[in-house]
DNA sequence: CTTAGCAGTCTCGCACTGCGAGTGCTAACG
DNA sequence: CGTTAGCACTCGCAGTGCGAGACTGCTAAG
């Protein structure tokens, strides 16, 4: 593994992977020989491929066939593509319906539709729960005399809502009064640093007595520790994963047991969050191939994804596929979107 | 078909189905006389089915091989079952989750979930845009100087918001006031009854030559035009259809091919939509099973559903799964968790 | 109408085979 | 010493043939 390659082993390997991606078939040392460009017999070919298999960069998936990549082959592919990597500006049209996206739903919606159709594969956009997003506003709707709704719009336009139990009724007026005071008083502020300069306020407050005011505090104090925006997760294209397992089935390393599971995963929102964050690297571009994952069930999968940060909210977006995945094209899309969401989400924060 | 079945046809018919239900096996002569219960050889029963397969009520998948039943067949059975039904409640810890859910969005996630879980199957909750939602609460956030985020809040619980563009610029003053407004006039009402009060409203208004309220009308009305509750959709337990195609994946009638297809109706809401509400039928529990579907995507598939209806708010609830269904299991979840939700709704209502 | 018996049909699994693809090795070559 | 031609060898794969087993439909007798 510490050797270093020669110029032509890469290349040899390279010319493999990228063939194989394409035709999903090993590849032999006679195909390589003709179609790499170096001018080799494929006998030399083998022996280079020995070499490699030595390294563990391919492997045969039995004796008399050609030579697949393994996840490490895959990496060393992937890594020369990301050193070399050209970037092209994601499509104006579609940025343009980005901008019109009024809430950061919206927005990261029309990200994980776009990335699916794009790339034909499964697709997601998410923003994590972020200790920067500030309260934008607050308002409560009396429902019964137990239960409070509490309605939160924080920056990005990022609407949630919650029933809460309250210990006692509230009438509309206090509700009312509550709400004004807090969009008065604490917009803008982060929900914690609002949370904190609540519960100060309260302790003023209490030495004045007032009551109405102290009860509409303490409400709005519940309502903002319960209400916290989650982290939002959206998936697309699901039923690309089908593309992935030909009609081989027995063949290729995704079978419907595999891809099951995957889609366990996809459906247990918290779960895919977990996996997703913590590949949140600082910044820019990740691709995570097969076995690298720390996730036995994402084994047979690649990742590829890319975080967008405007210095307020920070968000990750990307594709799942086969390990034997078009890595150039999914990188590209990846990092077009990519960069198209943080540029308009630089732009809203401005005005 | 028009042919009434003797008493030991549908015995036998019966027996077949619930057998080839269990163990997905077609069934064979021999196993029928034996099982059955009726004393008869396994060539008279032979008769029996060649009569039976005649109707289309069965078939056999290979000349030497048992009775399958056909969708027509499922049909017969089904009807049976249905009118031989007993209820049973659900369980008394489920119904009290659900009655802790606060909105409607809840608490129709839950049923999915609850559904998907007891049935092995995968399940969808959905309430359909309703003209007989009313308008509980409003409220308008001042993004920029041509958006406005308006939230609608509607019975049930049912928080709504979008962002909408004005041709003129409102202050934060404007908003409140028009929400102020709202909220103390048209509560109680239909969105349709609000939204003509609205426009009678500003008739009148017109005349009094009222810049400020005036303004604030129009806003609200194009809140109110734009905000509609939409239908939603929860869908809980994709993966479990994986099960439905077991080991031996060219005998099944359910391949890979069908999956896919039905996953992407799954994956495009609105078309799922479009599905479900057509078979929303006056009351109770509907089943279709196989090539009753009137989309072709759902010939391999049957669909237990049931809707609920609280004399305000109507729904769905239902699972779907391959037409070799426990239908007997599926009918008595599926009406005991819609006669839950019915039940809960009808609780909060009166709150 | 029912039933025993029987011939006929079709699937499934197994073993066998020939073919083709591709390798590893070896020996010769520049 | 790297490169290459040649060759023997290994396997997977698809096709074939065969026997066993599972059921059926039919017929003739009860």
């Amino acid at each position: 593994m510490s050797t270093e390659l020669t110029d032509r082993q890469r290349r040899i390997l390279a010319r493999l992977v990228s063939d194989y991606i394409e035709q999903g078939e090993p590849v032999s040392s006679a195909w390589l020989a003709e179609h790499a460009g170096l001018g080799l017999s494929s006998a030399t070919v083998r022996n280079i491929l020995a070499r490699l298999e030595e390294l563990g960069l391919v492997r045969q998936p039995h004796t008399s066939a050609g030579r697949v990549p393994t996840d490490a082959g895959y990496r060393l592919y992937v890594d020369a593509l990301l050193q070399s990597r050209r970037r092209v500006r994601a499509g104006g049209e579609f940025e343009s319906r980005l901008r019109r996206s009024g809430t950061v739903g919206d927005l990261l919606e029309n990200v994980s539709q776009e990335l699916a159709r794009a790339s034909h594969q499964i697709a997601f956009a998410l923003t994590p729960a972020s200790p920067t997003v500030r309260l934008r506003h607050i308002d409560f709707v009396n429902l019964d005399s137990r239960r409070v709704l509490v309605i939160v719009v924080a920056t990005g336009n990022q609407v949630t809502h919650k029933v809460v139990d309250t210990p006692e009724p509230y009438d509309a007026a206090v509700l009312q009064q509550a709400a004004n005071y807090i969009n008065a008083e604490f917009t803008g502020l982060t929900l914690l640093e609002a949370r904190e300069a609540l519960v100060a306020r309260m302790r003023e407050e209490r030495l004045l007595y007032d009551e109405l005011l102290s009860r509409a505090l303490r409400l709005a104090q519940t309502g903002l520790d319960e209400v916290t925006p989650e982290e939002t997760v959206y998936v697309q294209g699901a039923s690309f994963l089908f593309d992935s397992m030909g009609g081989s089935v027995d063949r290729e390393q995704v079978t419907l047991d595999t891809l099951r599971t995957l889609f366990q995963l996809l459906e247990e929102k918290h779960r895919l969050v977990e996996l997703l964050t913590s590949y949140i690297e600082s910044d820019g571009l990740t691709v995570v191939i097969g076995s690298e994952h720390l996730n036995r069930d994402m084994h047979p999968f690649s990742l590829v994804a890319s975080t967008f940060n405007d210095g307020q909210r920070s968000g990750t977006v990307g594709v799942i596929g086969p390990t034997r995945m078009r890595y150039q094209r999914a990188i590209t899309i990846v990092d077009g979107v990519s960069r198209a969401v943080t540029r308009v989400l630089e732009e809203q924060k401005e005005s």
